[in-house]
DNA sequence: TCTATTAAGGATATAAAATATCCCTATTTC
DNA sequence: GAAATAGGGATATTTTATATCCTTAATAGA
């Protein structure tokens, strides 16, 4: 049970954004070349972001990707929501119905104690990823990455957004 | 990103076991009758239990499979951990090492923010897991399912046991 | 207006993982 | 000795993830 990579891919991605100057866009191209990602398939994540309202788009030369809302109002929760989608981990079979001593016709009423606690865990990892905010990343980002490094790849940014 | 249905298998299973009398054993045979499973796939479900120690085995006629601990010793982590594996669900494809900007040789220093926040999302759910004993599921699942049903089934286990 | 560039998305191909079955072996009970 | 069992290797099938290709509509700038 392993996360698309397409997770890392768009969390990454929003983070490039978040030090993007106010009304310009980053292009696909751009973050496919600085992440060392298949453009094409990267977009497929992008488009997802954009579905799911967590990022503005224009087209045309100097188009390409904004965050549509401020860093502090995006959660790892929504970001990972948008790629990988929002169903639950575990998905009940409803194997007791097999049960061969079940009287005919019994009807279970909701899911069962198994279900209710696997449900449960899934809850309590959506909870520890709403409650990182995207700036919370970029904080910590700025504090582990040195500053050389930071200030070359946000220039770097800067030369191709349009 | 979803948990192998034989992770919901393993659990029944369990708490089937959790019911037989000390010293008897249940066959592959009766525990995939019971839930409608597919024999011999189930059968590996079982035996990545008996790998990890959680369900003593023993052959021929009247063998089968029977709690290694007592239930209030096994929880859903352990369980779900035989079947599932214990590996992170967010993986660390390293992509900041593509970055352009990176000076050559440069070296970065275990995992970043972004890999550090999802293992804690991770660690989050498994220590709810881990927080739920077997004996805990079976108390709930006393009151939850009713008397008729539950003496029934038990019965029926009793039936087969070795 | 014309051209280049972009996001969106449909179609399709490839690789990997989950699901399932089959068969053989060693062990145990009777 | 015969029947039943767990263990495990080999293999097939189905589903999901990964990746590429191509067309369309919108936009910027010459
Ligand atoms: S016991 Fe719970 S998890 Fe299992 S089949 Fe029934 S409702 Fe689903
Ligand atoms: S930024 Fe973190 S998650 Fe992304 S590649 Fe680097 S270490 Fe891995």
């Amino acid at each position: 049970m392993i996360l698309k990579s397409q997770v890392e891919w768009a969390l990454h991605c929003c983070a490039i954004l978040a030090g993007l100057p106010a009304g310009r866009y980053l292009s696909t191209k751009a973050l496919a070349e600085f992440h060392g990602l298949p453009k094409e398939y990267l977009s497929k994540a992008l488009q997802s972001l954009s579905q799911a309202g967590l990022v503005d788009t224009t087209l045309g030369p100097s188009g390409g990707y904004r965050l549509a809302k401020a860093p502090a109002e995006l959660t790892f929760l929504d970001i990972v929501e948008a790629v990988e989608g929002n169903a639950r981990t575990f998905v009940c079979n409803n194997i007791r119905a097999n049960n061969p001593c079940r009287p005919l016709g019994y009807c279970e009423s909701g899911p069962c104690a198994v279900a209710r606690i696997m449900w449960e865990a899934d809850e309590a990892w959506r909870q520890k990823l709403r409650s990182v905010r995207l700036s919370d990343l970029i904080e910590t980002l700025s504090r582990d990455i040195p500053a050389e490094l930071w200030k070359s790849s946000f220039e770097w940014v800067l030369e191709r957004a349009g």
